[in-house]
DNA sequence: GTAAGGCTTCCAGTTACTGGAAGGTCAAGA
DNA sequence: TCTTGACCTTCCAGTAACTGGAAGCCTTAC
């Protein structure tokens, strides 16, 4: 059994977080001591790093919550996993284009930018129309 | 002179978010009418239409504040511009990166799952590491 | 005159935490 | 045994950038 502390070194989460987590009953603690510390069993150390994946791989907590769900569930199908990660990955291609588009379109502005002391400054000059 | 709704629609953002910026003081409305109406003159149209797009760039408020800044500063060089703009490139290149890395795990992942009943999930099991 | 729609302010909620205050608990050293 | 520092508890507030909704004026068209 581990302390809230400890189950934070051992998932590498901020203490704070692994308390919020229980709060919204995302991650619950396994128990408490009689002096209302909470415990945390492997288990629970388990889904805390599963969640702290899945959240850098930007799943919201929503998400995680259903992957808890299904990672769980023995029986669940892969078909669910599947689609919730098919559309995680749509949104990121989407993201991506996004970005890149972003970026060309700054840099170019940036670029013909001469970065002087005149006040003639075609990033300023782009982002007005 | 426009009412907020018309200053909405001739910006294209929503009445709520031009009154929004008005509370914070990023781009307040030029007068009001005797019963307390906004009204917006084409100066703070172009602002509001030079924030919403530095905006859609991924610049925060407070770098569309600084902008806004040195766009109605006539004297200001274009050296300060650029400095935020190849600040806010080189955050969008890190972005990138880390999506891509992203895309490419999740990727993987969602190829290897045969989605279907079968419970045996690649990426259940690669969250989970 | 009245009904629809626009405007006002103010308050609350969103997401996923993070920081801090006030106070109880625990383990180690003097 | 006392004390000190680290760790734990709850609760409240704040973050960014809005967004939604309520209550209540104002305006415009029929």
């Amino acid at each position: 059994m581990y302390s809230i502390g400890d189950a934070a070194k051992a998932t590498n989460l901020p203490t704070k977080t692994v308390r919020y987590y229980a709060d919204i009953n995302l991650v619950k603690a396994s128990g408490r001591t009689d002096k209302g510390y909470r415990l945390y069993s492997d288990k629970e150390i388990n889904k805390l790093i599963f969640t702290r994946r899945a959240r850098s791989f930007g799943f919201s907590v929503q998400e995680c919550r259903e992957l808890l769900d299904l990672y769980e569930n023995r029986g669940r199908s892969s078909r669910d996993v599947k689609a919730i990660a098919l559309h995680r990955i749509a949104e990121i291609e989407e993201k991506l284009v996004e970005l890149h588009s972003l970026h060309d379109e700054l840099s170019h502005l940036a670029e013909t930018c001469s970065g002087d002391d005149r006040p003639d400054c075609p990033i300023i000059n782009g982002l007005a129309k």
